[in-house]
DNA sequence: TAGCAAATCACTACTAATTGGGATGCACTA
DNA sequence: TAGTGCATCCCAATTAGTAGTGATTTGCTA
């Protein structure tokens, strides 16, 4: 079988991961060429070109350049975008991705989203039904974070109690979380809340 | 100069990590000798026949046994501990270490920490004030975190629900937090839990 | 402009959690 | 051995939160 090679474009902070990624890479038997990037403007720009056809890309740096990743994707609808995580992130951001390796994926399983590039059922259906919180939903999900009663959140929101409960219904059916405990996850999973600002 | 080899036990679940050490190790001209393991027995089994002098830790990997890691650390006084971490960690955790890497560090930097073995101001303080809550408050505390009712939770122990809501109020007490969410929160801080092992 | 979603408020019935008292047995240690 | 902390269990009174249902106003947009 003819082994076809593929340019990848590497856009992640950390240079143990890059290097990693790319001794996995070589002893995958692939061929692979690996550009390591340090901006999404350098992307769209190698994409331009035509110099790679897959971008392993740190999720944590298109965080707030969303809309720009967006629209480098819509420019270049051949390219595959594989969302390399430590740890775990937002649906929404990772539903931007055709395919996901997580850090402590194994050698087989790395290689195995670099490659079969035509082949594009992989996976990532992660349906899409994480409605976003609304402005008001999210006010109240920082009170629940921060311990509060329901009396309490209403004090300092200015609603009543009632509304504040209504919140809560809401934000427990988007989330399908019930628990305090749940929900301060999530927030701190979706970057609602920053965990060092909630430290005691 | 002289260039003495060193050896190096990695303690690391990510395969990608691993290489990229490898990697940059490799690279930097020193001479190591890396051994991966996936436990800290085998820590202890390698320290025990002398096979290592320096060891590259993931502080996830030692949060719930740090009385082992202590335990081997003492036994063990002449070995160089050096964390590495992917993100944030609690202060506590990262003071048993002697060293700390950072993922996004410079290769120069990597280097530096796992390379004069000699010369080190030790500040192996190792403040112990993390024995806050007892072993059957933890338990209690990550079903709450869980997000499980008193009842669940009486379950899940084989207690009755009235020891529950022992433990919760002495956890209150200790902690001086009474909400799940500042509960979650510590626990989070604290390295009670495992931020990645409760998404919902 | 008609429809929709968000934000607000309200009621009832129900369930869960908190608070503040107890008690017992066990293991460790000063 | 007396004291301490831990784990277990119990009760009563009170407070807090949930589930289900329904309503009004406002602002955006198809």
């Amino acid at each position: 079988m003819n082994k076809p090679s593929t340019n990848i474009v590497v856009f992640e902070p950390s240079l143990i991961v890059f290097e990693g990624i790319s001794n996995i890479i070589s002893k995958s038997g692939h061929h692979f060429h690996l550009i390591r990037t340090d901006s999404l403007s350098e992307i769209q720009n190698h994409a331009a070109h035509g110099r790679f056809d897959l971008a392993i890309v740190n999720p944590t740096l298109i965080q707030n350049k969303n809309k720009e990743f967006a629209s480098i994707q819509k420019n270049f609808p051949a390219i595959i975008w594989v969302a390399l995580v430590y740890n775990f992130f937002d649906h929404n951001l990772l539903s931007q991705f055709d395919r996901i390796i997580n850090i402590t994926d194994s050698a087989e399983s790395i290689s195995k989203q670099l490659t079969n590039i035509s082949s594009n059922e992989n996976h990532l259906s992660l349906e899409d039904e994480q409605e976003l919180l609304s402005d008001r939903e999210i006010d109240v999900l920082k009170q629940i974070i921060k311990g509060f009663s329901n009396k309490e959140i209403a004090d300092h929101l200015n609603i009543s109690i009632h509304t504040v409960i209504s919140h809560r219904k809401n934000i427990s059916q988007k989330t399908g979380i019930k628990s305090q405990a749940g929900l301060t996850i999530y927030a701190i999973s979706n970057k609602i809340i920053l965990l060092e600002d909630y430290k005691n």
